[in-house]
DNA sequence: TTTTTAATACGATTATTATCGTACTTATTT
DNA sequence: AAATAAGTACGATAATAATCGTATTAAAAA
C-alpha cells in the first residue's frame, strides 16, 4: 500500500466546559489572588455564607479533576492556580447569558448593568474612550 | 385585654427564585411572544436543540407551580404568560453575575460585552446618550 | 361512531451539583 | 514522645435540575 505525506495541521480546540456557580466563585477569587490555599479561599467564603471547609476543599478537588486549575503538590498545603483565562471565560459567561436572557443584544445588557451599578465619572470616560475606539476599528 | 389600633404597613416582597437555564430559555421566549402555547414554546426549542415535548411541558409546569409564569387554563391547550418582570429578572441575573465572575465592576463587565458583540453605530449612539444621562443624574 | 391526534398530569429515573463525615497523614505543640 | 492541629482524599448522601414514559382526557378526523 503507498504511502502519502501530507502537510498537516491540526487544531484541537478544548473547551472548558462552563464553571458552576460554586466553581465560579472560587475561580474568581483565585483570578484576584493569583494563587491560594484552600483554607485561604474557603476563609473568603466563609465571609459571605455558611459552607463547611471540606465542601470548599471537595469542589477545588474536582475543578483540579478538571483541568479548571492547577495546583503546586510540593508542600503539605497545596496551592492552586487558576488555570481557564479569565477574559476567555468572562466572554464566555456573558455571550450565554445575553443569549439566553438578553434575546442576543449587547445594548440592551449594557444599558441595564450600567444602570444598575454606578460608575464614577472615570469609568464613564473609559467607557466613552472604548466606544470610540469600536466605532473606528470595527471588527 | 385591651385591644390597640395602628396604622400599619407591611411590605413583602417576594423574590423569585433564579431560573434555572431551562427555564431561563422559555421565559425569554414568552418575554418575546407575550403568551404562547407549550407547543409553540416546544417548537422553539426544538429550532436549536433536541428535546422531548413533554420536558418542555414539564419545564412550564414547573415554572407554573414557582409562580414563574401565569397560565390561561379556559381552553385545553394553555396558555402561558411570563410572570416575573423581564427587567427585574435581567437586572437580578447581571448582578448576580457582575459579581460572581467580575469582582463587582460594570465597567469591565460592559466593555467586554461590547467588544464581543459588534454593536451597530446607532446602538453605539445610543449607549453615548445612556451615559451622558448617567452623568447628568447619578443615582 | 370509531379512530386518531393532540393535549395535560404526573411519577420515576437520570444527571449534575453541593455538602459533609470519616479515615488517614503530616506538622506542630506540649 | 504523646497529643493536638491542620492538611488531603474520597465515598456517601442530599438537593436540585432535566428528561421521559405512561395514563388519561378531549378534540378532530375518518
Amino acid at each position: 500500500m503507498a504511502s502519502y505525506n501530507f502537510d498537516t495541521k491540526v487544531i484541537v480546540t478544548i473547551s472548558m466546559s462552563k464553571p458552576t456557580e460554586a466553581e465560579l466563585e472560587i475561580l474568581s477569587l483565585l483570578w484576584e489572588l493569583k494563587e491560594a490555599s484552600v483554607r485561604q479561599i474557603h476563609e473568603r467564603l466563609a465571609e459571605t455564607k455558611e459552607t463547611g471547609y471540606t465542601t470548599t476543599l471537595k469542589i477545588m478537588q474536582i475543578m483540579h479533576a478538571k483541568g479548571m486549575v492547577i495546583r503546586d503538590e510540593e508542600n503539605r498545603t497545596h496551592i492552586y492556580r487558576p488555570a481557564t483565562n479569565q477574559k476567555e471565560t468572562q466572554k464566555s459567561l456573558l455571550k450565554n447569558l445575553m443569549s439566553t436572557a438578553f434575546g442576543g443584544s449587547s445594548k440592551v445588557l449594557v444599558m441595564q448593568a450600567l444602570g444598575q451599578d454606578n460608575p464614577s465619572k472615570d469609568e464613564i470616560d473609559e467607557i466613552r474612550a472604548f466606544l470610540d475606539q469600536l466605532e473606528n476599528n470595527p471588527k
